[in-house]
DNA sequence: GCCTTATGTTCAC
DNA sequence: TGAACCTAAGGCT
């Protein structure tokens, strides 16, 4: 589920490959001049911005990788340790992998990515500055966002989603978040009023951690609940998310009863309860 | 097995 | 507004 959670969750899973060497591969073939960038150099930091991550070296540009609808990236520990102490080039490859990271320890393989492609640091920052503020990383409701929002003509649905306004939050975020504070999705962007903005703000980023964390997007209080109540250890379980208004077209709001609807809007479909999602108005 | 749909973004018309 | 990218899962037959 490549919303912000998603890539948070992969930057830390990164995190363990900072520092080692590694060989870069492309098994699929198809970046292979890519691959050759980063063979050989040393791991640095991953870092996530939105849904976008930035994965620096030291002796060759950043990566940067978005996943878009079908990208995967895998982090698996090898089942036996090498024997020369070299990071194995020689394992199997399951499907189509773009990219495979390789240390002593793990692999990485990277599929289906939308981007995938290496950056120097003018261009990194280019990325960045359209992004607009990232929930996960925290803090108060940022006055940035706010004023796009009020520039604009769109609805608070369609600038939940835009990477410009707010980074990382996806068709699942929105539906959810607009649905636990009982807002209306079609308030226009001009009429949010700061004290509505702080309050999605603020949900947003008490709500993202989790996903990060779980690596599923728990948004209701018995999925968070759920979670919170487990042990954390290595081995702790990976939830199912169960949704209030996400692909539930149809059926009860498990607020009012009333069915939730859906309906495309700028190419997305928005899932909402038009009885009880009524709030936001000044 | 086949068809539809999906967490996203960009580009062409 | 629709197509393209190109993968996986679920519903259906």
């Amino acid at each position: 589920m490549a919303e912000g959670h998603t890539i948070h969750n992969l930057a830390r899973r990164l995190a363990p490959v900072q520092g080692s060497y590694v060989r870069a591969l492309s098994p699929a073939g198809t970046a292979v001049d890519l691959a050759s960038l980063f063979d050989g150099s040393i791991a640095g930091p991953a870092v996530a911005h939105g849904k976008h991550l930035f994965w620096s070296f030291e002796t060759a540009p950043t990566l940067h990788l978005h996943l878009g609808m079908f990208g995967r990236v895998q982090v698996r520990l090898h089942r036996r340790k090498p024997s020369d102490g070299q990071p194995p080039t020689d394992l199997p490859v399951a499907g189509n992998v773009r990219l495979r990271f390789v240390d002593t320890l793990r692999k990485v393989d990277i599929k289906a990515p939308t981007i995938c492609e290496a950056l120097d640091a003018d261009e990194v920052a280019m990325v960045r500055a359209k992004l607009g503020p990232d929930p996960v990383l925290g803090g108060p409701a940022p006055k940035r966002a706010l004023d796009s929002i009020h520039r604009s003509r769109r609805t608070l649905a369609e600038l939940l989603m835009d990477q410009s306004v707010i980074a990382g939050v996806g068709n699942v975020y929105r539906a959810e978040v607009l649905h636990r504070l009982r807002l209306d999705p079609f308030i226009p962007g001009r009429e949010v009023t700061p004290e509505v903005f702080a309050l999605v703000w603020d949900e947003l980023v008490q709500l993202m951690p989790y996903g990060v964390d779980s690596g599923r997007i728990l948004t209701t209080d018995d999925d968070l609940e759920r979670w919170r109540s487990q042990l954390d250890g290595p081995r702790k379980p990976r939830p199912t998310p169960h949704y209030a208004a996400y692909l539930r077209t149809g059926r009860p709001c498990p607020r009012c009863g009333h069915p939730i609807a859906a309906r495309d809007l700028s190419g997305r479909r928005l899932y909402w309860c038009p009885r009880c999602q009524t709030e936001g108005h000044s």
